[in-house]
DNA sequence: CTGAAAGCGCTTACAG
DNA sequence: CTGAAAGCGCTTACAG
């Protein structure tokens, strides 16, 4: 290790000041002569001086990284896009603040308390933006009652003091079943939902529900399937669902991924898409626009949900406390599985 | 802020011992007897005690942080899957090892520099993992200069001093074009290559251009394009090579992502794949198999690699002198665009 | 086997 | 406008 050890006692001598002029002179106070600041900083630039910053953390009781936690394995978050965009957004913003992000991803629900506290009361991180935590997730709740600042992605009714940033799911879903309904005329229109224990999954459902019951249809219950977002569970849903194929029009599928398996599965059993079942999905999964048919999906603006996150953090932890929570709209992108041209 | 304030001290008081014999029972420490762990131990855990992570580190001078460092902008690394598998093979390893991976994308090359040196010379990480920085990006030896122990994911062959991790892009390349030409009979073969001023898309050049002569065929310069990764880049190269294709058998793209945007723009302009040409990708992007047809590339476990990266730069930072370089194989997966059933 | 003391590199009252 | 001193919460020689 030959790696810098200029610390704020060599800036101090170098510019004949003290460490505490040094230090206040860096931090651009107003206390300090304009020319003095001139002179410390170059002194800095000239040595490479950068702060310590587990001293500087130490002393200030401050740090400038937060903690993105996403409680699954790593495995599964990295296979979704739509983590990968919140991902994206709130890296995006928190490079461009100079603030560090630190990525927590958990296996099980131990390893997720222990990530955790781990992180947060060890103090490596000043606050938290959670990503898909179950509605029975306890620890959303044990760190904002610690006291630390919290923005949980998606909707958390059940956490009413919790800042939100999401996407109008609820109204992503009517917006894809009102189409099937008024434009393709379809009546037996099935849903296979992701996992029930997840906000987005509920609201998405309760939106296909609302969506057949604002036109009058019947919700079929055999035509239900609840699964849980990867492709391996679209193929399931797409054979549990097999047998009932004759008697229904339509499916909404959660996510675009299980829509794209099912639709692999169909072709591989002799249903036709949308000739013989008409098929919506939901994320508008970039490459998954390539898949035959085309995939007709709901669009929300998963990059600026992280983005917005961020920011929201960022006002927290500036103390402010009006902090009003976010819900960014949903379109619907439409393409062939549908039966559109 | 109402959050943890318990500190060694409260853990010492409650288990009526010394700081130093609380600290070193915590560390599980030879020199403390047994039955005084213990009484530390669950005085720590009544008290929910977690050390303070900045002055543990300050005092020790080491860090349980590492950097990954892709020195691209944020939106670049994260619509490009390999470097989602490579990040999910960092975490998975970084996680297992209570090890916080900080990660740090940067836009330009003045950010790059700042990122590094804000990360490192701050201390707040031990060591770096970078991932496809260009063969000319001067940051990574310049960290390893300043003695902190770097990994490099993929090939580095001007900086011989450092530790690699990735996989045969030269022979991967070489499969892809040798089965055109042996299965499928294919003599004029042009090439879309990436950016060259990376170590893979030189690579997997070198490969194809070994292919060819190795089996005595011409390398028509009319049939070169430069790309850089992106989809946008794979359609400006069929735009650019579309006046050749009349003379053209093949065409090998260093990604899949090329590829398939290649395909689309052919398959608008009334150029069938693969009757008309064939087509090889490389990565195995996993929702690209859903194009149509389905492509035929070239696959590395980058996932793996992300791993091997991981625990190459943990034995660096135990001090191990004699990590070597790996690479890793590559394979060819057969499907459509190349004209196989 | 254990404890009192020093000190990591900062920032920030406090005093001038 | 500036400096000497205290102290953040740990870990680790040092001394017994």
């Amino acid at each position: 290790m030959t790696a810098s050890r200029t610390t704020l006692a060599d800036v101090a001598r170098l510019s004949g000041v003290s460490k505490t002029s040094a230090s206040m002179a860096l931090a651009d106070s107003p206390r300090v002569a304009a020319e003095t600041k001139v002179r410390v900083r170059a002194a800095a630039r000239q040595l490479g001086y950068v702060p310590h910053f587990a001293a500087s953390s130490l002393r200030s009781q401050r740090v400038d990284a937060i903690a993105v936690v996403v409680p699954h394995d790593t495995q599964h978050v990295f296979s979704h896009p739509f983590f990968i965009d919140i991902l994206e957004g709130v890296l995006t913003k928190a490079n461009e603040n100079d603030i560090s992000p630190i990525l927590s991803t958990a296996r099980t629900a131990s390893d997720e308390s222990s990530a955790y506290s781990r992180i947060l009361r060890g103090r490596m991180a000043s606050g938290v933006i959670v990503a898909a935590a179950s509605t029975t997730d306890q620890n959303v709740a044990a760190i904002a009652d610690a006291g630390y600042p919290v923005v949980v992605v998606g909707r958390s009714p059940k956490l009413p003091g919790i800042v939100t940033v999401g996407v109008d799911d609820q109204g992503g879903a009517q917006l894809a079943v009102e189409h099937l309904i008024s434009v393709h005329g379809a009546k037996r229109i099935g849903h296979v939902s992701g996992p029930l224990n997840h906000q987005s999954a509920i609201d998405k459902r309760v939106g296909y529900v609302q969506a057949l019951s604002d036109a009058g249809l019947e919700l079929n219950p055999r035509l239900q399937y609840e699964g849980d977002y990867t492709e391996e569970s679209g193929a399931a849903a797409a054979r549990a669902l097999l047998p009932e194929i004759g008697n229904c029009d339509a499916l909404f599928f959660a996510n675009d991924q299980m829509a794209v398996a099912a639709m692999e599965f169909f072709a591989s059993h002799g249903v036709t898409v949308p000739d013989q079942l008409r098929i919506v999905g939901y994320d508008d999964h970039p490459t998954l626009r390539y898949s035959h048919p085309a995939i007709t999906t709901v669009r929300g603006d998963m990059v600026e949900v992280g983005v917005q996150s961020m920011t929201k953090l960022m006002q927290l932890l500036a103390g402010d406390t009006d902090v009003e929570n976010l819900e960014l709209p949903t379109e619907l992108v439409v393409r062939e599985s549908c039966g559109c041209p």
